[in-house]
DNA sequence: GTCGTTCATGGAAACGATTCCAGCAGGATT
DNA sequence: AATCCTGCTGGAATCGTTTCCATGAACGAC
């Protein structure tokens, strides 16, 4: 029984097996010119001594991993989780490993990411970023290949988002047909962009745009419960709500049971993104779908791209009714 | 603007800036001994060029990554990926990355993926293992350091799981107290242990064990649909079902819907792991509740330790009663 | 027959860090 | 005063790969 831990076989031993240089067996391996008979050679010896280049040297050469970081808010959010699922996707056909960290949107853990990241010399790197614009200037000067997801953070670098307006714009359409005049969002820290949406939204279909009936929460579950709680109960005006994501709508149900707030008898809801299990929650949630694992798909392949991009793709997104929503209630 | 890409700062610059030795400012860096004033030099140099070490020239020199590899099914399922939440938060503290693969319970590619992972030297890696014993061979010979999670692959590899046993024996007795004596099993592929835990509970509790009550899905959601129709479509003689996981929960209560059959009136219905959404469901699921997040803290904690390590730690699991089981139906 | 061109080949440098080892200064001990 | 020891320091080797460059052979054209 051999339970020792073997050397590993480099690129020499493969060399000296093979009777030729180690040059010679580089470019075999990577596809450059040779004879076939040396070819031959070297391709049976990498074989029988189950040669794998060592990835660090070949990095350490040059001066790159072609592995890609992927920089989300929480894994536990289904939508995130779909994205890198995207993400994965599209890196397995190019063989490349993709390292994920957790920013939990705090810009400085993300800074902090961001240096590792740099340190490691990764030159891929998506994001769904929640720091202002100056948290990604080290990244950029470093020269990585950077591409935004779900949010476009600065305008130099090429995001890839949903339409947010657009779902925006139908679900508030939607609500305002069904009688509703005041409408609250819960937002996540982060959703700047579609809180601007929200508002013009708003005022496209002629409802009043107030401040006060935008709610925002933090990452976590208990965050969005406490936030989801405070909404429902300090605007009791408010006859809809929309949700701005998973979490928010989940912590929406979860708060109006505990407040005995009937959706949708005393409240609409609409929630961003559709998860599997909004048709199996009572009420069967009227969701805006966002396609989620697409965007982490697009992504990856943006960021695989060596020539210019695209500075933005935006995917569609679908209003999909099903029964959290009714008409107005009376006061 | 200089919007050029910088060369990398290296230790030698940092040397030179400080008017040391490189092999100075390496000790420096790390901690090692050095004179108070060489030291501030040194790190005042550092600061100013904004140094950073290279991971990859470190590592080429120690011959492995910090960095640790982790391997799961599918980051789209809930448990999965609050299991990954654990170990990035782990991990976190020792402020290395994590690269993630997703299987798909493919034995093949799991390969692959193991191979990728040799490849860029990790030394680190955490699997929820689907393969067989042998396709961890070439793994465990690189040397690297290996803890399943979830799943015991090999007896010679530690690993971290829920008690998987006493949280089905637990459902079992559950069910058969409430008159049930033909109880289904939908498992995912790769749950050959939770399988025969099941069929354990259920000659303890006295009931007949019959394989032809275990229907195996893989890991989509597409087959985990089929698989749950099936079974219920099959099986009009079993009262109850307990469903491996909750991707196969999910599916199980869509197809019960489709099928018309009612939860819990027709079928009373168990789901391994707590999900979030379990609550909101209608009828809210009773669940076997699973510690993913510590399952994966505790593998983390164990790959990062360095020397003799528990060969298995197990975790406590925890029937939680909500509204899917009732007493047998009537045929 | 000689020259120029093409092609295969191998030695050596480079990437950026760590670490071994030798050198050297300065103080304590005999 | 000679010796030893301790503590700092810097040069050089090393990790495993890729790639530049020089060498040599083969071959066609003049």
């Amino acid at each position: 029984m051999n339970d020792g831990i073997q050397r590993r076989t480099t690129v020499k031993d493969v060399a000296e097996a093979a009777g030729v240089g180690v040059a010679t067996v580089s470019r075999v391996l990577s596809g450059g010119q040779a004879s076939a008979q040396t070819r031959e050679k070297v391709l049976a010896a990498a074989a029988r001594l189950d040669y794998r280049p060592s990835a660090l040297g070949r990095n350490l050469r040059r001066r790159r991993t072609g592995g890609i970081g992927l920089l989300v808010p929480d894994v536990t959010d289904s939508f995130y989780a779909r994205l890198i699922d995207g993400v994965l996707s599209c890196a397995r056909s190019y063989g490349e490993p993709v390292t994920v960290g957790v920013t939990g949107d705090d810009p400085e853990r993300e800074a902090e990411l961001i240096g590792t990241m740099i340190e490691q010399s990764m030159d891929r790197v998506i994001a769904v970023p929640s720091g202002d614009g100056e948290t990604w200037g080290p990244a950029l000067r470093a020269g990585l290949n950077l591409v935004f997801a779900d949010r476009r953070g600065r305008a130099d670098v090429p995001s890839v988002i949903a339409d947010d307006a657009g779902g925006l714009l139908t679900a508030v359409e939607y609500l305002a047909g069904l009688g509703h005049r005041k409408i609250a969002f819960l937002a996540r820290h982060g959703q700047a962009q579609r809180v601007a949406a929200f508002s013009a939204a708003l005022s496209t279909v002629g409802l009043p745009v107030g401040p006060d009936l935008v709610v925002h929460a933090r990452a976590s579950r208990d965050s969005a419960y406490a936030a989801a709680a405070g909404l429902l109960q300090r605007h009791p005006d408010a006859t809809a709500v929309l949700a701005g994501g998973n979490v928010l709508g989940e912590a929406t149900v979860l708060a109006a049971r505990e407040l005995d707030v009937r959706i949708p008898r005393d409240v609409s809801l609409v929630m961003f993104d559709d998860v599997p299990w909004a048709e199996l929650c009572s009420p069967p949630l009227t969701v805006i779908a966002q396609p989620a694992q697409d965007i982490g798909y697009r992504a990856a392949e943006l960021v695989f791209r060596q020539g210019r991009r695209p500075p933005r793709v935006i995917l569609p997104t679908e209003l999909v009714v099903r029964a959290s929503c009714g008409p107005r209630r009376r006061i």
